[in-house]
DNA sequence: GATAAAATTAAACAAACGTTTAATTAACTT
DNA sequence: AAGTTAATTAAACGTTTGTTTAATTTTATC
């Protein structure tokens, strides 16, 4: 278990977080965050060893909670499969939108591999990920639900690739539709709902349509 | 019409589209680029007056190719509303997998939006873009074969995204589908066909189920 | 082949970078 | 209350950054 942090450790996580969404790990200076979270800029290097190490304690802190909230959902035995799909698909957009500068930040890492501590965090969730929906593919076809031959990483990509784009997009998103005058959260909800009645029409047509 | 560009000037570019894409723009210094290039790392200032400008210089020269064949496409008045979207979207599978540089540093330069000529040139890009679907959508709503309240940013978000992810997934869907052994172009056509046939089951769905 | 313009170079520039240092303050321990 | 450890600070460290300079070479023009 990991020794809990202190405040102004979180101060300094959650700045340099905000901040690498925003302007890239090598785009923000250790003085840029410790300015921002009102802490002296040594005190990154005393609490976290170096700027890298901070932005390796960011994801450790913040990758598995998707990949736990996933495999509660999948040992629901009350759930048929398409239930579990359609839940899944459902934590991947409230875990994104709810995470949207982790998430950033990571689409930005995956492209960018620099840092090989991050690119083995990556690749581990990706494994996990693919193996738990894996399992859940194969019951769904087990149970005569589900068409044969489903490309796995195919349907993650769309689910993974259509909700962070739609992150990356959300202001053109807003704009188009007018929507400028909402408030935030509204917005949010809205967004959350389309993508999900969206998610699912996809999901079902791939899952079931032979092609 | 933009002045014709020297080899000189061409190696920079290409040298420093290659980079940024695989360390990120801040990750790259003007060294870096001249070195690859194997060209003095003055003649960036002095070619394009700065590392900024070079950048926008790549914009310039790969953003307009995509939307080009796409209008082209659109005009084509032997092809009905399905195969203009089918074909559109083979446009973009192509070109993303063609100039994956470009779509790297794109992606990345989305969420990092620092530099406000770019951040410019991508919303006049994503604009003119919805308004070519738009155009066609509407065709296929007013023959009958499209339903109707067509969500067209939300389409366009699985489009991209979808080949985007791909795009920064590549090496994880090799290994996953273990193709490693596989020659480069080899793979490159069977990731372009799966993605052709996976997004037209998804397009079909969307744009004719109602929900 | 002389002259002017353009291209190329190595060196220097100030600014910003991540990190370390040494001194000081705050917080505990006994 | 004295002693010890931890936290915090401003300053300095050596690099690296993008850009400019001034000198030199190459190319083009007449």
């Amino acid at each position: 278990m990991k020794p809990s942090l202190s405040i102004k450790q979180t101060q300094l996580l959650d700045s340099a977080e905000l901040l690498f969404s925003q302007k890239g790990f090598d785009g923000t200076s250790v003085r840029d965050i410790a300015e921002a979270a009102g802490i002296n800029t040594a005190m990154i290097s005393y609490y976290f060893g170096s700027k890298e190490k901070l932005m390796e304690e960011i994801f450790e802190r913040k990758s598995l909670n998707l990949l736990e909230n996933v495999e509660k959902l999948l040992k629901d035995d009350s759930l048929d499969p398409f239930q579990k799909m359609y839940g899944l698909v459902d934590i991947y957009i409230d875990n994104f939108l709810k995470r949207k500068a982790f998430h950033r930040i990571l689409l930005c890492e995956q492209i960018i591999n620099q840092n090989p501590s991050i690119i083995q965090m990556v690749e581990k969730m990706k494994t996990r990920n693919s193996e738990n929906i894996n399992e859940l593919i194969r019951l769904g076809q087990k149970k005569g639900l589900f068409k044969k031959n489903i490309d796995i990483p195919m349907l993650t990509n769309t689910l993974v690739g259509t909700v962070s784009y739609m992150l990356i997009n959300l202001e053109f998103y807003k704009k188009y539709h007018h929507m400028e005058t909402l408030k935030d959260e509204d917005f949010e909800r809205i967004i959350k709902k389309k993508l999900s009645v969206h998610l699912r029409t996809i999901y079902k047509a791939i899952l079931t349509h032979e092609s």
